[in-house]
Order: structure tokens, then C-alpha cells, then sequence
DNA sequence: TTGAAAGCGCTAACAC
DNA sequence: GTGTTAGCGCTTTCAA
């Protein structure tokens, strides 16, 4: 028995739905050839071809890509998971991505996992239920099930902003741990004997922390005092965490390490308006080189990453996994750079 | 003739790709049980149930949502069109509404337009092809196109940040030329006679600045500089707007009202830098009052917007057409306020 | 160059 | 409570 269509067509304003056999019935066609002509033309004469697309532009037919998809098993859907997006941090480097993936007909589902493993899980799981042809993931810790969720799916996945030496599949990043070592020599090379950190809730901007405050002792530094902001990176964070720094029994540091340009901003801010000097009376190191770290008055010392490369590499990684199936290896290691400015 | 699969399984890693059905097998049921043990589990008995899951379980069974949305037509998907993700200002209020949506199930396929009206009509084109059961779009002026396809599509959908007389659907924002008005009379009480707009490149922002400069005229302004930024806002392109203001050859203005709160706060570290005393010598008035607005020093005069109630909203009214057909009005102004700060 | 037929993996309707 | 049947709108394969 039909089933019966429960829309009333006349009040949602739709005529009946669209679809290639429509089209190809007002083109004389059927509706394979309909297919073809959206998929490789050069299949179809050019005559068909002409009233082909007549019909379409006269019922303003869109594919139905769901149906291609299930079809195919081939969505053109690549699915992303950032921990968060009003970071810049991520948006930004999920822009490069995106434009990407779409010169090359891919559209992308993204999440965020506000930082959250479980949070992750659930999301990498719904997402699959997309049944994308690829998948992005921000670091490389994830829980068990998720590991084995994305291995069972088969598809290529990307990891960045971190390095693994067991990646899932491909990985793009920098090494953490190194970029935290290189801030503590470059800090101790300019003769800083005391030294704070404030860091955000990351995991990777502690890893950094740790390794800065291990090195920045190793190599002879005095003392290290931590401050952990317990949230995410703002100027606001920042500031408070400079005053409750200087309001600390026996404040004394030199020179302040941010896990962001970001909380650097925030310090200098507060810095400032106690009418310290910088780099005078304290030298200030950010980390990321956001656009406005040189726009800072004085411009901002940073650890610079070029966001924009991870993006394009993790992209045509992936593209390369999804178009000639082996390709390159997979940890790419894009390094970084301490951009020396008049903070410190 | 059976088709063939292409993929080597034991080389993808991937066994056989897991079905309802084998999972029904494993359980000793049939495949729309399974079914109905996911979408109402009161449907089936407990120990069905059970063995259900468990075959889940072993499986790692992930249900394909695309061949669930071809058979419901329904998918379970938003999509959405913002002009830019690396502007906070947009990435918040999609941050909240994305929670919102997540909430309920859907799921948020994002893209950019790069304010750009021809990227966003095939965008609109391409995000139908995905059939999402609703759909999210940034500003009141599209295509012409573009609204026949939104029109033919039959989905709930929702513009914001605008607000519009004849609105394709549903409507979340406020009054741009309302809110540059109310700037201008603020500046006119507080006896400025001589003002300049610093304005990035946004329909919205742009006509802010025509409606203060009309204004601000009208109610007995003497004179009104406008810099156009030409690209997005920037700390940095504050800082050359005010200095391209100040090398003016008859520079004066004693207040500047910039289209985004990272504009004026460029425009304070320029004129911070050059000296300047802020209000006294210069009063600053930004819009958008971010989250750092109040952490400047001096704190920022801003026009604050409910950025969490836009994403609220939106996602409330598009739940409300996608779960109680009818629902409230089409469209929702949100207001704005002038949060009066130090450096005005 | 075109068409017919057979699915893709699920949901909806109906029967038992 | 569970199974059967018939699609959803495409792509793939094969035949003409």
C-alpha cells in the first residue's frame, strides 16, 4: 500500500518535492540519465544536457545528497571536532580547513567538546552516524571507545595540533613540550632568575607550562610560581591573575610565560595600569602570535605556530588519503617559533 | 547480479560494515526490532532488549543516520550560514545556539559566507542538498535566488542579527539603525560637538555609522569623519584608523564610536601610545560589548547586545516550528543597551 | 548515449 | 511484542 505524505504541500508552500525523475520526465529523460548529467556531463549529449538543466532552473531542483550518499557510501562530508570556537585560536585554523575541504566539494560537520573527553566520545559517535568520509580531531588523547569507534569506521582521520607517536591515522601539530623547553632557555638567555606562568584550562597549555617551569630550574632559574586561571584564556583572566600574582606573600618574577596571547594581554593590561614598566619591570611572553600580538603597545613577545599551514596540511592530508588512497606520511611536524617583540 | 565491494576489509580495518541487521541477527531478531529498540525502547520486551545491546556492544555498532534520514525524511540536521567564524562576535552566539540544537538531537553543519551574498546563495544550495530539517542564515538580504530556494525547500528558518518587515521565515536581532542612532544622541549628551566612525566591512556596521553621522548632525553635531577600515576588525586596524585620523590635516574629534569593541580598543592603544588621555582627550565608544570590554583600562563604553539570548532565541524558535508546527511570532527584537564605561 | 534493475540501510505502515 | 513489506532518491551495474 502507498504511503501516505503527511505534508500538506499547499500550506508549507513546497510543491511536491522535487526530484530527478521529475526532472528527467520534464526533460523526456530518465532519471539515470538526470544523474549523469549532474555527475559527468560529458556522458550526456548536449542536447539532453541543455533541456536537462532547463528543467532543473524551471523547478529549482537541489540534489537530494542523502540519497546519493547512502547510495555511493560516499557522503563528501568531513566531520571536525574543536574544543571550542570562540577560541581564535581553533576558529581560525577551522577556517583555513573548511575552504579547504570545500574547493574540494567536501562540506564539514563540526562540534565542540568544550575540552571534554566524554564529551568527545559522544560526539565522535554521533558524528559517524553521518557516515563521513573523514573526521578532524583536536590533540591526540582520547578515550579508549572513541579510538576504537574511529578505527572500526575506516576512514581517514587527522589529529593536529599535537604530535603523537601512535597517531590513529595521520597527525598534524607541533611538539608542546618542546615549545615550552624553548620558551625557558629563550627566557633564561635574557637572564630572568624568577619566572610565573599563567595557564587556561588546556591541556596541552600545561603540558607547556611543565615543561617551561622543569626547564626554567634545570638551567638554573631560581623560582617558578604557577598560576592556573581555571577557565578559558580572556583578558579578563588575565588581569586577575597578574594581581593575585603581585598580591602573593612574597611576589617576585621577572618574567611571566602565558599559555596565550590572549591572558599575555590581560597581564599587560594590569601591568600597566599599576604603572609598571614593560618589558622594565616585568618581560612578557605570550604564546600562539595572534594578529594582535604586535599590535600591543609594547608588541608582544609569542611562540608563533602557523595556524594557517596546519590547516591547509591537515586538509591535504586528508585529501590525500581520499583521493589516491596512499599518500604521505602521516606525522607532520610543523614546528614553532619564538617571535622576539619589545614585551621582553 | 549482486554488487561487488570494493573495499578490501582486512586491509581498511574496517570487518564488514555492521548493520541493523546483522546486529538483529546476532540478537536473534529481526532488523526492525533493532530499529525500535534505538528509537523507543519501551517497544521491545526487556530481554530483546538486552540481547540488543549487547550485540551493539560487541559490534560497536553505529546506526546510519543517512539511510535514517531517506527513509524519515527527517535529518535530524541544521545547518547554518554565518559570515565568519573567527569574529567572536558571531562564533558566541553560534557556540550557543549550536548547544541549544544539540540539545534536542540536531546536529550543525556550519559554513562561512565571507559576507559574501554570491557564496552564501551557493551555500544555501549546497546545505539543502543535505536536506537539514531547518536552517539558520546570518542578515536579512539574500539573493533572490537564495530565497526561492529557502522558500521551495518548506523548512523553519531563521535569520539573525537583523531585523526585517518582510522576513523569510522566522527573525532573532535587533535595529541596527536604531542602535546607531541611540550612539549618536548618547555622544550628543555628553556635549560632543565633533565625532569620527571607525567601521569595518559589514553591511550592518556600516549602516550603524550612517545613522549616527545623520544623527549625530541632526541633533546639532558640527562635524562627523568616517574611516572605513576596508577589511575585518582588527586591534591593528584600529590603531591605523585613529592614526590616519589624527594625521588628517584638520583632525578633531573629541569622540569616536568604532563598529566592534576590537576596533575601539585598537583605536585606545594608538591613542594610548601617541600620549593621549582617554576620555579626556579622546572619548571611545565600541559596540558589541565583549567579554574584555569591561577589562580595558580604562574600561570600554559599549553597545551591548544579548549575544547568548540571539543563540537562544534562534534555536528556540526553530524548536518551536520543528516540534509544535505552529509557535510564536516570526520575529523577535532583542534591543540593545549602551553600557556606559570609563572611556566615554 | 540511454535505460532497466538492483540495491544502499533505514523508517513507516500494517499484520499477526 | 515482533515480523513483513514497501519505499526514501539516489548510484551502480549491465544491457541495449
Amino acid at each position: 500500500m502507498p504511503r501516505m505524505r503527511e505534508k500538506d504541500d499547499a500550506a508549507t508552500g513546497a510543491g511536491r518535492r522535487v526530484t530527478m525523475a521529475t526532472v528527467g520526465r520534464m526533460a523526456g529523460v530518465s532519471q539515470v540519465t538526470v544523474s549523469r548529467a549532474l555527475s559527468d556531463p560529458s556522458k550526456v549529449s548536449p542536447e539532453t544536457l541543455r533541456r536537462i538543466r532547463e528543467a532543473i532552473e524551471v523547478t529549482g531542483f537541489v540534489p537530494n545528497a542523502i540519497a546519493g550518499a547512502l547510495a555511493s557510501s560516499r557522503s563528501k562530508l568531513v566531520t571536525a571536532l574543536v574544543p571550542s570556537l570562540t577560541n581564535i585560536v581553533y576558529s581560525s585554523f577551522v577556517t583555513t580547513f573548511s575552504d579547504r575541504m570545500r574547493a574540494r566539494g567536501y562540506q564539514i560537520l563540526l562540534s565542540e567538546t568544550g575540552f571534554d573527553p566524554a564529551e568527545e566520545e559522544a560526539l565522535i559517535s554521533t558524528h559517524l552516524s553521518r557516515r563521513p568520509d573523514a573526521m578532524l580531531l583536536t590533540g591526540i588523547h582520547h578515550s579508549a571507545m572513541a579510538r576504537r569507534l574511529l578505527l572500526g569506521a575506516g576512514i581517514p582521520v587527522v589529529e593536529v595540533w599535537d604530535l603523537s607517536d601512535s597517531p590513529i591515522d595521520l597527525c598534524v601539530g607541533f611538539n608542546h613540550a618542546e615549545a615550552g623547553r624553548a620558551v625557558a632557555d629563550f627566557a633564561r638567555e635574557f637572564g630572568h632568575d624568577t619566572a610565573a606562568t599563567v595557564t587556561a584550562s588546556d591541556e596541552r597549555a600545561h603540558r607547556r607550562q611543565r615543561t617551561f617551569s622543569e626547564r626554567f630550574a634545570a638551567r638554573g632559574g631560581r623560582r617558578v610560581e604557577d598560576v592556573d586561571v581555571g577557565g578559558p584564556a580572556s583578558i579578563g583572566a588575565g588581569r586577575r591573575a597578574l594581581a593575585a600574582l603581585l598580591d602573593r606573600p612574597s611576589p617576585s618574577c621577572s618574567v611571566v610565560f602565558c599559555s596565550s596571547d590572549l591572558l599575555a594581554h590581560g597581564v599587560m593590561i594590569e601591568a600597566r595600569s599599576r604603572g609598571m614598566d614593560i618589558p622594565g619591570d616585568l618581560a612578557l611572553i605570550g604564546f600562539g602570535d595572534q594578529d594582535f600580538a604586535q599590535d600591543l603597545d609594547p608588541a608582544l613577545t609569542s611562540v608563533r605556530v602557523d595556524r594557517t599551514r596546519l590547516g591547509k596540511d591537515a586538509a591535504g592530508a586528508l585529501l590525500a588519503r581520499l583521493e589516491h588512497a596512499g599518500a604521505a606520511g602521516p606525522v607532520i611536524d610543523l614546528g614553532f617559533e619564538i617571535v622576539h617583540r619589545a614585551s621582553t
